[in-house]
DNA sequence: CGTAGAATTGACACCGGTGACATTAGTTTG
DNA sequence: CAAACTAATGTCACCGGTGTCAATTCTACG
């Protein structure tokens, strides 16, 4: 290999010069542009744009160094209306949380940055009865590169199908695998349950009471079932009036809070399936004239701002969203893969943070 | 005006039906396909597609009905390259508060969706070296129609001046006026800071104290000229020790917290420019183990979902996002008429809600 | 009724790239 | 040295619209 290139060697660094001579009006350069200072096809320095193999080395490396030196960035529309597809990634979301959406589009940004693609948002209402149908319509008209789903739009088998179908590469952030292991981002929100519940298990505390999220979330199931088996490790019992059922909203929690106060005998500890729901709670407790972690240890789930920003901070089990969105974006440009299996890690666990919410049960 | 069609009346719907049948295969329409069933020229269906007023109504009527039927969807990029724009709108932003980015993307969308347009997000770090010439390539290469700014990058003026060199629609979020009224959106934080003087003052407080924030932020200012000025209204002074420092974050205002327990004689009252350092403030006093408002009552701004979630529960000037959001897109639509004046509302007042953190002087 | 002016429509090149396929030049093989 | 490859590059139509300007058809009017 390593032949040197056919024709007479071209002063690429003269040619950039002469762009630059010729070019006193501030024209912004196209690929014919950069063809003929090259002196070669539109269709060898598309190749170069590509990082085709059918380049000579040489040439490849003038025409590169000639499209920095006369700033020269390929149009995506003219790129994609040739191909058929775009450089835009889209996120669908249906997720309330501030907090969550933000950080998962800045891990998300973190690497589409390095790529030249731009990201899309979507927010949605998946109880529209035309969430489908508009969802359809934006991938298809923007003919997305990709779709990064978040929970729980991403637990929506219409809307995994209709990606399919379109043959547009996503991929599924949830907390179980509900999808080709490529096309998944595994939260493991189980592992974060589990935890939870050895926490307080830990502290001593056998009377533990659980907030759960809508059953219809696969977190929340989750989060929940994790819950349950760490409290059976430690043989704790979880006694029916023990499950108190909210919605992820701080508004249901602190609804329950009120009702655990009522609870006979009462729980020494909590576990709120998410932080907004233990800020919840622990505003309840507040107007009950309580002050956490006394009466009752509470852990909640997520670590958002929330977690450090309410008194006490709250014990939670971090959901790392940045790193998520990071680990969405990188599986996502390696889906054309052919295998089933991630081309790298996709999936991450919970970890405990412990701050001042809970505490060993019997001290007061 | 209203002469008829010149040719022989098409059946419209039969020629969907048409369509519909030579279709099995599921190909999407072009313009093409619309212009050959309809017998017009393409020309003619782009000049439907963009509501040009030089097609006769019924013609119009048919094309529009048969564009129905059929499903068809211009190709945004297609549109794009002939006519060197594109369907983008970008939201430039360093706002480093989740709250306030994702609900400004709710009210843009808000607008969008009923435009056709997409909503790229764009974050960017003000310091960075690369940032003016990050976001020029941004805009240029994705021939952006628009940009919103929102503070702090609204305020910068270079990338103002970048905009308009690329001709670039764009409107500015911020405090004052920094453009044409077409480009700004005002978000009168000084009214907001004057507001909860007034409520401080009200209530009979008289040694109150501010937590700024950085001093090269308009809105900082803004709130603290408006904080000054209704402590005048009321003959109220503010002794330099009562300015504390801060940057708008969360821990600043609660190492600034600390502070005010030292300060002699002990302000029973403060405003804290933003509700992340108001909670940080609270926070200072749990930690000290104050309840507030006993000893100090806390007035915060923006009415962020902290401000509900800590206890007690935040008094605070609102700014609402959303709204804010969904007039930057308005306007950013009307952008192109000659005026300099905006095409409707482009100002958002501050409103002081009241909650748990401020009660009468003196009362305990 | 011929003609000017307004209303409508069409022809065609072009936006800036890429796909499919052809071509050319250098290398290896028999 | 011809044949058969391989490597490197080019040709040209086309992606799906729009801009420009010309052409056609009416309507109004002298």
């Amino acid at each position: 290999m390593g032949r040197t290139s056919r024709k007479s060697q071209i002063d690429y660094a003269a040619a950039a010069r002469r762009w630059a001579e010729g070019n006193k009006d501030g024209r912004k350069p196209t690929i014919k542009d950069v063809a003929e200072l090259a002196q070669v096809s539109k269709k060898t320095v598309s190749r170069v744009i590509n990082n085709s193999p059918l380049v000579n080395e040489a040439t490849r490396k003038g025409i590169q160094g000639l499209i920095q030196d006369i700033g020269y960035r390929p149009d995506p529309q003219a790129r994609g209306l040739a191909s058929r597809r775009s450089y835009l990634v889209g996120m669908i979301s249906d997720n309330p949380t501030p907090q969550y959406v933000v950080n998962i589009q800045l891990g998300i940004l973190d690497v589409l940055r390095q790529t030249g693609y731009e990201l899309v948002v979507h927010p949605c209402d998946r109880k529209s009865d035309t969430f489908i149908e508009d969802a359809r319509r934006f991938i298809e008209v923007q003919k997305l590169y990709g779709v990064i789903l978040t929970p729980s739009v991403s637990e929506d088998e219409r809307l995994a199908e209709v990606l399919r179908e379109l043959g547009c590469a996503y991929i599924r952030i949830a907390s179980i695998a509900l999808d080709m292991e490529k096309r998944m981002i595994v939260t493991n929100d189980r592992i974060g349950g589990r935890e939870a519940a050895r926490h307080l298990a830990k502290l001593g505390h056998k009377r533990i009471a659980i907030v759960a999220g809508r059953r219809s979330f696969r977190s929340s199931h989750e989060r929940r079932a994790g819950f349950e088996e760490g409290l059976a490790e430690f043989g704790i019992e979880l006694p029916e009036e023990y499950v108190l059922q909210g919605d992820y909203t701080f508004e249901s929690g602190f609804k329950l809070g009120s009702e655990i106060l009522d609870l006979d005998p009462s729980p020494t500890a909590v576990f709120a399936s998410n932080d907004e729901m233990a800020a919840g709670v622990l505003q309840a407790m507040h107007v009950a004239g309580q002050t956490p972690p006394d009466a009752l240890s509470i852990v909640g789930f997520d670590d958002f701002e929330t977690a450090t920003r309410v008194w006490p901070r709250l014990t939670t089990a971090r959901t790392p969203a940045r790193k998520i969105g990071r680990l969405a974006a990188e599986r996502l440009f390696e889906f054309d893969n052919d295998s089933e299996t991630a081309g790298g890690p996709n999936q991450t666990t919970p970890r405990l943070i412990e701050r001042d919410s809970t505490r060993r049960s019997g001290k007061s």
